[in-house]
DNA sequence: TACTAAATTAGAATAATTCTAAAAAACGTT
DNA sequence: AACGTTTTTTAGAATTATTCTAATTTAGTA
């Protein structure tokens, strides 16, 4: 997360603790993820410090809500164009950098104005493959 | 939702209403669209019923969860194959019928066992844009 | 150091989904 | 058609993620 000191944003320790937290962080990991990690430094941290330093990062353009775990927001630091890849098992989240092109057909680029797109694959890591069990169904 | 009558299904009126409803729909309804259209026939329908009828489908491969949505849950009976689009304003979700073949890296191949994937495209639709305002951030 | 707008906090509130356990109904068998 | 077993439905409680509230604290500035 880049140069902490912008515009109209009071900088506290507890921003900085999540934005050190963020920062270069490649897990995905979900609001309960940080706020337990940055409790450890800030016994008193609470859950909507979290959830409100998220939100203004995410309206900064700071920060992406993923949609792909069905269970929870899970949130990620690199903003840059790039897909994922879930394991259905264990939730792990992996990202896929290739800049696949992929256009819509003419019909919804005339009924839609399109900003973006996000693709997610799904399987199982090898992890939890060695494991044995059952997965899920979402998409 | 192709033949009801399979394998260890008890075939009660709620459940053909559920199936009714969803045959054939492509409008990615969230559990309370269900709940409320059925309970149209069935005043005593409760949620449970919508939720376990639901659960059924999806573990016999007969309906999609889709987590494209932030806020809930949305059902796919269309089980083959599509992407989907998203208007962020209102949450309208239409099919994208296009087989874009898009192939893992090697290196994930390698650490995951891929099922699938599933694209999002994500924008903001004709009738929302009229109406003008801002939009989410969700991926 | 003092002011003030913005941020933090604990806890309550909300909303989606799951669970519970009792009553009802489906379906195969008499 | 009635019976018995098993599954399903149901209302409501419980759970979980997230948002809201209102009082207190703090960052940034004068
Ligand atoms: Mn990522
Ligand atoms: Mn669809
Ligand atoms: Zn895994
Ligand atoms: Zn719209």
């Amino acid at each position: 997360m880049q140069k902490y000191r912008e515009i109209g944003l009071k900088l506290t320790p507890q921003r900085l603790a999540i934005l050190e937290y963020l920062d270069g962080n490649t897990s995905h990991p979900s609001a309960e993820d940080i706020y337990r990690e940055v409790k450890k430094r800030f016994p008193t941290m609470s859950f909507a410090t979290v959830y409100n330093t998220l939100e203004v990062l995410r309206k900064r353009g700071n920060l992406l809500e993923l949609t792909i775990d069905p269970e929870r927001k899970r949130y990620d630091p690199n903003t840059s164009p790039h897909h994922h890849l879930i394991c259905l098992r264990c939730k792990k989240i992996v990202d896929v950098h290739v800049d696949y092109r992929i256009d819509l057909p003419q019909k919804e680029r005339e009924s839609f104005e399109v900003f973006g797109n996000h693709i997610e694959f799904y399987g199982i890591c090898n992890n939890c493959k060695q494991k044995g069990g059952v997965m899920n169904g979402s998409v």
